[in-house]
DNA sequence: GTCTATAGAAGGATAGAC
DNA sequence: GTCTATCCTTCTATAGAC
């Protein structure tokens, strides 16, 4: 997910090997499934091997611990999950690089539900494993381009809202449909297969009226 | 959490003596605490046994396995979570009824975080022991009352939105700020110790100007 | 009804042959 | 690098005394 062998810094185990590659990306595809399934603590160690094509001891072969692997994967993603907020632009146009974001976020729950989930799961469980960088990397990007928003709303380029909460409120509408697919699906049957043409049609419709400058 | 001594109808093991009804009320108490902190394979019953207050046996005494538990806690509480919307009043001010369902849930999840999480938790493992529920029960539901918003888009009351999906973005918006409860509270930090006024203002201001018919 | 003790299965991790 | 075998811990669940 991130084993560039040239250039590491040590910080986590170069692989050196073809075949080390190969695996370790194969056993980080198998921990995000299992664990964007159950959480840390439910997950377990014989199903990710398992799903990785690898006997137990194998895959400890390759990392020291149930933890190590888990913190490995949040590790490695936690960038990628944040690019799209990373890329709103301050000197783009307001409502159209926040409907942007918010596009690009809802591409992220349909392409990449696990890890959705996986940040779901680790959150809902108390982000024991993130909590460091919730409270460092993440917070200091909000706050940055809250800031942003901020200046947005004060020169009436967009609608006067938090914008705190209008993160938020981008977060849980687009993962919304990656965390409880199961739910929103089982309820959509009969009439949407794939919820995420309307969706867009209606997050768009919610956060142009809410950003819309000429009112009140 | 359901345990009605009288008139019961023999479909969960009726509770006979006070101290019986006490340990049951007990045991659900602290089933909530733990599932919904670890979901159903991450929780542990000495973990509840404890919390309960009582010793694994005597926990093993009142149902007979972590499963039963399970159930019966997700069954004690779906009706519970279901009533803010079964609230929905058709005869009611469409505005009005949809921002006061919002509020209702708002404080579902300000007053009982633990709740909320239990069903995400549930839902985001697959919602292997409430698909019956969510299939049945609540899809009927979610179509009644969107089937009302329906009527009241088209009869101009309110701006013309995709009732399911405006359900939807109540319960993700909503549900959020306790299920990222602890994301919510370190973004926040330094700025506001209590996410929910602030919540309510802009979740208001969010659904008036989506909802507003006196527009396009 | 509640406890101590423990069976029996499953989980994480290691040893050592190949 | 990978496997078989296995250790030790933890977990669910039960037996049986009180």
């Amino acid at each position: 997910m991130n084993d560039t062998p040239s250039e590491n810094t040590g910080k986590t185990t170069p692989p050196r090997t073809r075949i080390q590659q190969k695996n370790r990306r194969a056993i980080m595809e198998a921990a995000l499934e299992v664990f964007s399934q159950y959480g840390f603590r439910g997950a377990r160690l014989d199903q990710i091997a398992q799903t990785a094509g690898l006997s137990k001891p194998n895959l400890l072969y390759y990392f020291p611990s149930k933890e190590a692997i888990h913190t490995e994967l949040l590790t490695c993603l936690m960038d990628t999950w944040l690019d799209p907020l990373r890329a709103l632009d301050p000197a783009g146009d307001p409502r159209e690089e926040i409907l942007a974001y918010m596009r690009r976020k809802l591409e992220m729950s349909r392409d990449y539900p696990r890890e959705s989930r996986l940040f779901a799961n680790e959150i809902l469980q108390g982000a024991r494993h993130i909590r460091t960088a919730i409270k460092g990397e993440l917070k200091a990007l909000v706050d940055e381009k809250a800031e942003v928003i901020r200046g947005w709303a004060e020169r009436g380029a967009i609608a006067p809202v938090n914008p705190h909460h209008l993160i938020f409120s981008i977060w849980a509408l687009t993962q919304h449909y990656a965390d409880f697919e199961v739910q929103v699906r089982l309820i959509l049957e009969g009439r949407e297969d794939d919820p995420y043409p309307e969706a867009e049609r209606y997050l768009e419709t919610l956060f142009s009226r809410l950003l819309a400058p000429e009112r009140a």
